[in-house]
DNA sequence: CATTTTCTGTTGCATATGCAACAAACTTTC
DNA sequence: GAAAGTTTGTTGCATATGCAACAGAAAATG
């Protein structure tokens, strides 16, 4: 598995080595890429944070997937069938590296260090992104609010090494990362705290078990 | 993206070329493998049916994963840290071939054909299960059981090209999947029929819509 | 720094969902 | 083919959750 420095290296590669490779930036709230036409579309965050949306045919709005550094995201990891509007929107202002998969596996014509570094490292970030995905599933597929609010502390927890955590979101998009109601998960923070499995000031969450 | 004949083609040299890997037979109800100790390992479907499924604490049963002919499944897919008991159970008989990541990237000493091919493909089977994942949270995030049973209506029928589908699984293993509460479920079924939405025979739905 | 917008916490209400229990239909097993 | 086990459909009940509305806090804007 890639380290995190190992990452920053390929990027790096990436982004000086190929004519195929475009960067663009994006400024908070902007729409990075929709997946409606883009088959072949891979993007990778280089800088920043950025978000895929889903607002359904009654206007509720799902935060699909949350990218950070080094993520990727694009259509090409998506069904093709889906009847829902879904777009990737940046967070912060953030950079994101734009290739086609067709460019990752027909080598071109140059033979340049961008196919060889790609070649090789590309099945190690689709790899992160799977653990990412089964993360979520994991999270999803508690019954309730309360194991999926705990179940999510105790990630953060474990990745941190540290009972006290900081939600890098806010509580809004938080409560729709889990896919529930915002004032339902508030509802269920004040039992968690009353119960005292949690103590929370502001965004950082220390775990009382 | 690979077709399936290519897949089956691709397993095929898998088996006969390496002597690292191991394939085995599992009957109906066996357990393939426990999430718990090999961190390292890949396995992938030759035939049957296997699930990934969870117990809670409080015993609630839920099926994380349902894999078929080709799918890839393994803790090396899974994040770590989880505190519940995962485990692979063999839903038919099945066989099921196993490696470790290890032998996918640093090359067998004889260098043989099972290399040459794992290495151009692996990322491939990687990514077909990236979409299935995502696929799975698409389902997930759905607010209601409607929506849940909605959405995944129309995945096998736009997979299919058919207003009437078979459903894969049992209902009592559907609700699992959708992690939802089987009579509740059952319930839900019976108000899309008043709606009108679908109509059904044993495991066959008809959408109506 | 004043104004606007977004975020957060709270509550009342309606309802969707989980849970438990049961009977009928269907499968498996010996 | 009889017995045991599993799946399916149904229902009553309790409650967790979604929804709407509101007010104060915090953040963004110009």
């Amino acid at each position: 598995m890639l380290t995190e420095i190992e990452k920053e290296n390929f990027i790096k590669i990436l982004c000086s080595s190929c004519e195929k490779v475009r960067i663009k930036t994006f400024q908070k709230g902007e729409t990075i890429t929709t997946y409606i036409e883009n088959r072949n579309q891979i993007c990778i965050v280089i800088q920043g944070e950025a978000d895929l949306i889903r607002y359904d045919l009654n206007g509720n709005k799902t935060i699909i997937g949350h990218f950070t550094k080094n993520s990727v995201f694009g259509e090409f990891f998506y069904p093709a069938n889906t009847n829902n509007e879904l777009f990737v929107e940046s967070k912060k202002k953030s950079e994101i590296l734009f290739i086609l998969y067709d460019d990752i596996i027909h080598k071109c014509k140059k033979n340049c260090t961008f196919h060889e570094e790609l070649n090789s490292r590309f099945s190690d970030i689709v790899l992160s992104q799977v653990i990412e995905l089964n993360t979520r599933i994991e999270l999803l597929t508690k019954r309730n609010t309360r194991d999926k609010l705990l179940s999510y502390f105790d990630i953060l927890s474990s990745n941190r090494l540290n009972k006290t955590i900081t939600i890098p979101f806010s509580y809004t998009d938080l409560a729709d990362y889990l896919s529930v109601d915002r004032s339902a998960m508030t509802r269920e923070f004040s039992h968690l705290i009353e119960d005292g499995f949690i103590k929370k000031i502001g965004n950082k969450i220390t775990l009382m078990y």
